[in-house]
DNA sequence: CAATATACCAAACAATCGTTCGGTAGTCAA
DNA sequence: TTGACTACCGAACGATTGTTTGGTATATTG
């Protein structure tokens, strides 16, 4: 993948504002209206360029962005820093990081809010969201998220198989291992941890 | 807002996969197409009812979805469990886990992997996707991401102030802080760490 | 120096766009 | 029976689309 001059770069940081916002690829006289062009054939040009270079796709007539510049909506990760250029320069983009195209949208995920200490040890701390795949049948030693006790209190740990009976082991050594025997009942699997979303201020 | 028959149900369900897959609207020919309709004016008699029902809004002459519709994307939280309903009805969501809307989908927020374990003290490990807010000046104590060294390599530390020299601070006792004196020039400050994604397996 | 690339222009092109008009047919309630 | 609504058709409309042609000007490079 080239480099990109100057205009090309301002004109693809205007089409994928475009398509963030109105979700939608901006027409050849909307990008020359907005760049003082009076010609949709200087437009045309660019664009072509910008399929040259990789950063957009066609599909027949229609021009689309590509794979890695597609806003899964999201922030934008980027790499290595090549000394000069900004950071935050398209060229660095290697994706984005967002909990829906990371995680998926179905109903099959979940989040839940963290509350305790007892997995700190795991970089799970008090406040996190925990993104949580539903499922009954987990393996031991996943981390995973329980509902225990008669209040059904849910509770985020590390799971253990010891033949009949199951334990719900935190990842913190002032926390001890909560036991449970075969049919005591008081504990319900919700589903696998696979993620973890922290806000800081 | 009206109900719909079920003609207007299926379109609508159509234009909203579309919308989701490929990111634009279908043309009125294209759903004709998919439908086979072999009039765009039949297509055009469907929209004017979904738009007069209330489930897509025109812009001049273009169509979107409304808002209602559009595509929710992010992972929803669920709150404390009532007895016996299913853990992930709608009555329980609390909101929903989006990075776009944790932190916003700005140029001033980008993220970066993590590598290595110096802050691991922090809940940050290696792997992680750190949200980082561009800014230059962070107060003493901050989690930010920092471009040390001639390679101008990032690295994720608490940022200390000490008079007149800047310390780069990990968390993690295996670790020594690393020191700045005022004119060394090897330290920029990207920006401040203001959130974390992780993904498990 | 010639060659190549960028960055623009005006003008015209066929294709496609959303829209409108007039008409057919079935269903359902007043 | 008469409206009103749904569900379609074919044909045509003016507007907008992406594309092409042919041209000017500037900068960089071997």
């Amino acid at each position: 993948m080239r480099e990109l001059t100057g205009r090309q770069r301002e004109i693809l940081e205007y089409i994928i504002s475009c398509v963030r916002g109105e979700e939608r690829f901006p027409s050849y006289r909307e990008i020359g209206r907005r760049f003082r062009l009076s010609s949709s054939a200087t437009v045309s040009q660019h664009l072509e360029a910008l399929v040259r270079k990789g950063f957009l796709e066609k599909a027949g007539r229609r021009l689309m962005l590509s794979a890695d510049l597609r806003p899964a909506r999201g922030v934008p990760v980027v790499g290595r820093v090549a000394a000069g250029t900004p950071i935050t320069a398209i060229e660095n983009r290697e994706g984005y990081v967002d909990v829906a195209s990371l995680f998926g949208d179905d109903a099959d995920y979940f989040a839940v809010c963290v509350e305790g200490d007892s997995m700190a040890d795991a970089g799970i701390l008090e406040g996190d969201y925990v993104i949580v795949r539903r499922q009954d049948d987990v393996a031991s030693g996943d981390t995973v998220v329980a509902y225990v006790g008669d209040e059904m209190e849910a509770t985020v740990k590390v799971f253990r198989r010891r033949g009949k009976t199951i334990e719900l082991e935190p990842r913190n050594d002032a926390y001890r291992p909560m036991r449970f025997g075969p049919g005591s009942g008081r504990v319900r699997i919700a589903g696998k941890v696979v993620g973890l979303v922290r806000k800081m201020r």
